[in-house]
DNA sequence: AATTTTATTATACAGTTGTTCAATAAAATT
DNA sequence: AATTTTATTGAACAACTGTATAATAAAATT
């Protein structure tokens, strides 16, 4: 036995209400009273799943992490050469999912959403590249794994934040383009 | 004519409210209401400068922000040697910073605050390293100023969010050394 | 020192939040 | 099919939010 078909019954209908009332407004202006009353859920029971608004978008952000790292299951599928640098394929297709989502992405970059969304998606790359990184031997024994995959991840992010910043202009091909030449200068030195 | 005694005095009292309320509890279970009493000030007035407790809690972090932006000022002043890379002054005191106000970061790196102060603690190191840049004329063609920086500046806070993940326990000068290995290393092909 | 300007206060109101409880209805188990 | 288990409901409560108003007090200007 795994979940009562209650439950299922009420999640769905408060993604879908949460889903449906995005469309129209920002995620902090939307309240839990709001949500529950498109729904036709009982404001209580709302309580029993989760504790705020938020609590519930991010079991939709979880869904979308799902795609990120389905992207990585076939990893050479999408790309055709990589001849400047080594880059790995995880790394290659990260660009592309963000523009796939670039709407929810939207609101998880925007200023007052809390930085637990974030860090879901820093998590998800974090260990996409420690698992590369350990792959290929690609260790120093100065370097803590953990400290290298962290400066990694999170330097991709920074030109994602960039990038939403610019309004998501560029082609996720472009982004790529940028982060070889950037991996090609060598910062260190 | 700057600023009004009677705001600046309320202010005063509202960010030393907040101040102490921080030292007991966690700032999302911080009220407004709360605050306004302990500060002696009215409800109303607190909603004529701020919008919510995060708002109080910004102009603080500007106060912290000052501190970061000083610490260049006088830039070879702390560091002793630096051998094995080319790493900016900036960039070398950007982990002292934090441990000194070790404290407070651990309010800015938590999961219920806004991705907000993240921002703003990115774009003073954004801004730093950018300039460091464009100073010693590190640019490549193929490169935008703007996505290497935030290339740059994001990595050094990806190190940062896994020091905060391990407590803060290694030193700055750790961190330091960290980033040079890291740096050292040639992470394109 | 008198006058003007403006920040703060006290009060009030409708809506949201977070929690609790007994009653009910729906699902799982036998 | 009958019984047990448990999720959902509806109602109520105190506290917080966000906003508005007139009265007051404090600061700035003349």
């Amino acid at each position: 036995m795994k979940t009562d078909l209650r439950v299922l019954k009420t999640k769905d209908a408060l993604h879908e209400s949460l889903l449906s009332l995005l469309k129209e407004r920002a995620l902090e202006s939307i309240s839990i009273t709001e949500i529950c009353k498109a729904a036709k859920i009982n404001r209580g029971t709302f309580y029993q799943h989760y504790g705020k608004v938020e609590d519930l978008f991010e079991e939709y952000f979880k869904e979308i992490m799902k795609d990120l790292a389905e992207s990585y299951q076939a990893p050479y599928k999408y790309v055709e050469r990589i001849e400047t640098t080594k880059l790995n394929p995880a790394t290659i297709r990260i660009f592309h999912h963000i523009e796939k989502f670039k709407k929810f992405y939207f609101i998880v970059f925007s200023k007052n959403v809390p930085l637990a969304y974030y860090y879901l998606l820093f998590d998800e790359i974090h260990v996409l590249m420690k698992e590369d990184f350990i792959a290929h031997q690609k260790i120093d024994k100065d370097v803590a794994v953990d400290m290298l995959s962290a400066y990694q991840s999170n330097a991709i992010l920074g030109m994602v934040i960039e990038w939403y910043r610019q309004d998501f202009n560029k082609s996720a091909a472009e982004m790529n383009e940028q982060l070889v030449a950037i991996l090609n200068l060598r910062l260190g030195g």
